[in-house]
RNA sequence: AGGGGUGUAGCCAAGCGGUAAGGCAAGGGACUUUGACUCCCUGAUUCGUAGGUUCGAACCCUGCCACCCCUGCCA
């Protein structure tokens, strides 16, 4: 963990600087998702950044869910961005918050305001408003309505808190200035009306406090010293400055704002939106599909909590856009389960190999290590016999330059057993190749003095016919095709997907035109299944353990496992040089 | 009368006036009962660009260029 902390940052950089100025006394940071959604991987990088800084300098992180706005948020949420918070190894240190839990101070904040000639009850129209808003190159101009008397705000607000008015028909603006040349500054509503329960407050209120209003005090009442949040937000701060700078007498603490930029990683969809349109259009098979960015997802997928951790560590916090290789975030996990994943052998896709020279009906049982690194890992056992299967990839009956692995007349070693000799193979009408016929050289089981001969062929792994158990494989490639041959291909599958009707009804209700841009380029084998051999010891581990086959990747047990029929999602797979040799 | 940001290798990213860290990717080699892991080696005469200041500039100044964000009663 304290690895994390070796690299400094700008953030870092600024928080030193505010500790010696003496400032803050102590860093006191939070974390504030809408529960609107499922947390992704890009979401981690705030988590991690607001939870980390606040371990870093001993101080505290709160939990907010920044609920102020009833319409679109969920308990559902809620659960899972704590669930998820805790599997990725943080604690709310500064206490579980809501900002709905600010709304009576809120309204304290804006009555005063009123008075104080701050803020006035505006009843232009939306269209009004973005007319008298001016342009981003032209000033706004102020409402009619900006010079009502202080008591005639005050009587109006009140009876918009009442539920006198309609939605739309008046809203609280904050008196700043309409000339700004940044036109957040542009007397920017404070609280709008809006006749939606909220799943906390019920039907207490019919007003609500706009994001701009409530962030910023629901700071400065927690204490929180260092409000961490993305660039787009950099814009705001002057007016999150100005809310706290007018509120100061009402206020204990005068947090700072420090922006910085947002995770973008390659092939990988990054919105909340597009997401909900993915499960909603049932393009995937719920929020925690494996091939989903969500924190359950990569869970599921086999993503271990270390590996993300490390991953944003590496990525590092900066304020320029920028947009990161996946290759790093399997880099990361590749790390952490080479390190601590139990090996075992899988085969996915199974060929028969004969050995004709060992007895019929005698089987062995050889004990195999579980982590060739970590002894302390222990063994465990699988059976040798006659027939065994290898992976179909592993054979050629003209083998290709630089192929060391089984073909006629050429040796290779069968992990942790023998080496073995191919002798021929017999093929269907079809040509196909059903069967292999092999020698075994009896005198060089793994761990005898037979076994150092040295042979030109590389190590193969199996499993043997008589107790491998049938599972299915569940292997992935990124959601977004990468090359545009790809994506043409896509197009075609995503469009047929999409016609269906229950689909383009979802889709529907989902989608603007423009969003549909990015389900032409989903990738068509953005998953496959494939059903294979695997030993028997898997079958007793439990959802979620993942182990490395042999040669093959990392899997993950999946929760759609049964007893008799294991399930595992491919997390990753090994690094493969030989196939990228072949390529060139 | 637009404003606010950001540009360092294919992708991230350090650097804070004294002569370009590190990681991922890529390529070469060693080792190997996983073509994995591990271990070596290979990258920027140059920091968006053009000038200026300085003994000395990625760092300071000026101009230009590119990209991102902002005209919700979303967050």
């Amino acid at each position: 963990m304290e690895e994390a902390f070796e690299r400094t940052n700008f953030i870092w950089d600024a928080i030193d600087q505010d500790l010696e100025s003496e400032r803050y006394q102590q860093v006191h940071t939070r974390f504030p998702p809408e529960p609107n959604g499922y947390m992704h991987i890009g979401h981690c990088k705030a988590l991690i950044t607001d939870f980390l800084t606040a371990e870093k300098y001993g101080g505290l992180c709160n939990l907010r869910f920044d609920d102020t706005n009833p319409a679109k948020e969920d308990t559902e949420y809620v659960e899972a961005i704590k669930r998820d918070i805790k599997w990725l190894g943080f604690d709310w240190t500064g206490g579980l918050y809501y900002a709905s839990d600010y709304y009576d101070k809120c309204y304290e904040i804006a009555e005063d305001w009123i008075k104080r000639g701050l803020a006035y009850v505006d009843e232009l129209s939306k269209d009004e408003m973005r007319e008298y808003r001016g342009t981003l190159t032209k000033p706004g101009k102020n409402s009619p309505w900006r010079d009502r008397p202080a008591e005639e705000s005050l009587d109006l607000f009140r009876r918009m808190k009442a539920g006198e008015f309609a939605e739309g028909q008046y809203t609280l603006r904050a008196k700043i200035d309409m000339a700004s040349p940044n036109i957040v500054m542009r007397d920017p509503a404070m609280y709008r009306i809006l006749y939606k329960e909220h799943w906390r407050t019920g039907k207490k209120w019919c007003i609500y406090p706009m994001y701009d209003f409530a962030h910023p005090i629901g700071d400065a009442l927690e204490g929180i010293s260092h409000s961490l949040c993305s660039l787009e937000y950099e814009i705001h701060r002057p007016l999150y400055d100005w809310v706290v700078e007018h509120s100061q007498n009402m206020l204990p603490a005068k947090p700072r704002q420090i922006e910085f930029a947002r995770l973008n990683l390659t092939q990988t969809v990054m919105s909340k939106r597009k997401l909900r349109a993915l499960v909603e259009g049932k393009f995937v098979r719920g929020w925690d599909d494996p091939r989903m960015p969500t924190l359950s997802a990569l869970r599921r997928r086999g993503y271990t909590a270390a590996a993300i951790r490390d991953f944003i560590s590496r990525v590092g916090v900066a304020k320029a856009d920028s947009t990161v290789d996946y290759a790093l975030l399997e880099a990361c996990v590749r790390e952490d389960l080479g390190n601590n994943a139990a090996r075992a052998m899988a085969v996915l896709n199974p060929i028969k190999v004969v050995l004709t020279n060992w007895p019929e009906n005698e089987t062995k049982t050889l004990v195999m290590e579980n982590h060739p690194d970590h002894p302390e890992m222990g063994t465990h056992e699988i059976t040798f016999g006659r027939e065994i299967y290898i992976d179909a990839d592993d054979f050629m009956e003209e083998p290709a330059k630089k192929f060391q692995r089984m073909y006629p007349g050429f040796e290779v070693r069968l992990k942790g057993a023998y080496i073995v000799k191919c002798e021929g193979c017999t093929k269907d009408e079809n040509g196909n190749v059903v069967e292999i016929q092999c020698t075994v050289d009896l005198d060089s089981a793994s761990g005898t003095p037979g076994s150092e001969r040295k042979i030109k062929g590389k190590v193969l792994h199996w499993v043997s016919a008589a107790d491998a158990v049938p599972f299915e494989a569940r292997l992935y490639e990124p959601l977004l095709a990468s090359d545009e041959e790809l994506a043409e291909e896509a197009e075609a599958v995503a469009e047929e997907t999409a016609d269906t009707e229950e689909n383009q009804e979802v889709a529907d209700e989902t989608l603007t035109r423009k969003d549909y841009d990015f389900l032409k380029k989903l990738n068509p084998n953005s998953l496959s299944v494939v059903n294979g051999f695997v030993e028997p010891c898997v079958l007793d581990a439990q959802v979620g353990t993942t182990y490395q086959f042999l040669r093959v990747g990392y899997f993950c047990k999946d929760p759609d496992s049964t007893a008799v029929k294991p399930v595992f999602n491919r997390t990753v797979g090994l690094r493969d040089t030989f196939a990228k040799q072949v390529k060139k």
